[in-house]
DNA sequence: CGACACCTTGAAGAGGTTCAAGAAATGTGG
DNA sequence: CCACATTTCTTGAACCTCTTCAAGGTGTCG
């Protein structure tokens, strides 16, 4: 039933590598249990005590802020491997919510735990690091995006980055099926649901993507690179 | 010449409280050297190899990424007492520049020893983790902010956060110099620097603000609180 | 004092939003 | 398994915000 790290073939993307026999095995303990969570759920949200960090063992997230005003950001989709719950280690409570996209399952890891092994295991702890910065600098390049693109170039960068990451998972590097709305894409590019609808039939029209509902197949990857390559 | 952490004004800004006089002492290891950097001039730039995390110990820096077609986009500024650097752990290298906006000062501490502390004194490893998550956390602010708000709400967020930031270091809640040009402001907001300078001028007009080139006097903090917590 | 960088303002234009309506897919309950 | 309700997606047309282009003003530094 609980699959030791040590044995998961998904270590690779949440755990240090290079690690010797004997950390192996105290690795293992980092992981206390699995969660499930139903599509539309939430993992943990605004305000929840911080306990624990999750690394996505299958499904598929989004992690959202939101204002009093109702206003409301996707602040990115996660997947296998990735973890979530960073935001919360500021305060000693979460600063988002992250809400399931599909039936997932995480791996806990209490954060205590972490905080212990890795002043053990130096290479954990670099590979905290490592994470947390990590995620600072996915969210330049968002800033990036937002800042600095158009709706075409945002849609293309967001398509590009999750086919690479799908791809570096083992599916096809050409075509995948979303797991989010037209408003979650949307609200992470900064556009509106009937710009992202519109800007994916443009693409379907240039020949580029070819859009059925949630399934996309990429035509044209080049395309797509050169459109966020390229000044307006 | 060197004043030791434990001896500085700003230590509770880039150090952990609370530490026992033994850990105080080692503390004052962390830090090996100043550097000074002259305005205009960068403390590092994306490519450099990372070596260290800087305090600011005086001063004001951007940070900004760039892309191969030009594009250029400010991540953010930051004040005495705040830490840079945290994008060049993932990699071994930076990922952004910084750059002084005016001559400043900053604290290099070599991340090699930062490491070997922190798993000595779990108090600095939560402290880590901490300005780590709390870089992440304005990230995701920074993105509702480019993602949902428009020109005006921009701005009176960014003027909100520069104000607030320097009344907790002893300046004035209500007056500012603005160490970076409309420019740079509007790259930071994802905005041209015609639509800042227009902001300006309509804030002026509606009795909010008095804009003279770069000194600010916010004659109606409320009015600004306000235009950011409306929905359009 | 003159050169340069920075800022302001106007007018025209483009890109994206809003509002609206209908189509397609998905889920629900009988 | 089908009928119906609901959610999601697409598309059109009018509108609005911000950008672009342009010109002139202001401040700063050698």
């Amino acid at each position: 039933m609980k699959v030791a790290c040590s044995k998961c073939n998904l270590r690779e993307l949440c755990m240090p590598v290079g690690l010797s026999p004997d950390e192996l095995d105290k690795i293992d303990e980092v992981v206390t249990l699995r969660r499930k969570v139903k599509r539309g759920s939430a993992l943990f949200r605004t305000g929840d005590p911080f306990q624990a960090l999750y690394a996505i063992r299958s499904g598929f997230f989004k992690t959202r802020i939101g204002t009093e005003d109702g206003r409301d950001q996707v602040t990115g989709f996660q997947m296998a491997g990735e973890i979530m719950g960073l935001d919360g280690i500021v305060s000693d409570h979460h600063s988002c919510d992250a809400i399931a996209l599909e039936d997932s399952e995480v791996c806990v890891m209490p954060y205590e735990r972490i905080s212990e092994l890795s002043r053990e295991i130096s290479a954990l702890q670099r590979h905290v690091h490592r994470i947390l910065s990590r995620e600072i600098v996915r969210e330049h390049g968002v800033m990036l995006l937002l800042g600095s693109m158009r709706a075409e170039e945002r849609l293309a960068a967001c398509l590009l980055n999750l086919v690479q990451r799908l791809h570096a998972r083992g599916f096809s590097g050409s075509e995948l099926r979303l797991r989010m709305t037209r408003e979650e894409i949307g609200s992470y590019l900064g556009m509106k649901l009937e710009t992202v609808s519109r800007t994916f039939s443009k693409f379907a029209d240039d020949g580029i993507l070819q859009v059925h509902q949630r399934h996309l197949r990429i035509l044209d990857i080049d395309a797509l690179q050169r459109l966020i390559n390229q000044q307006p």
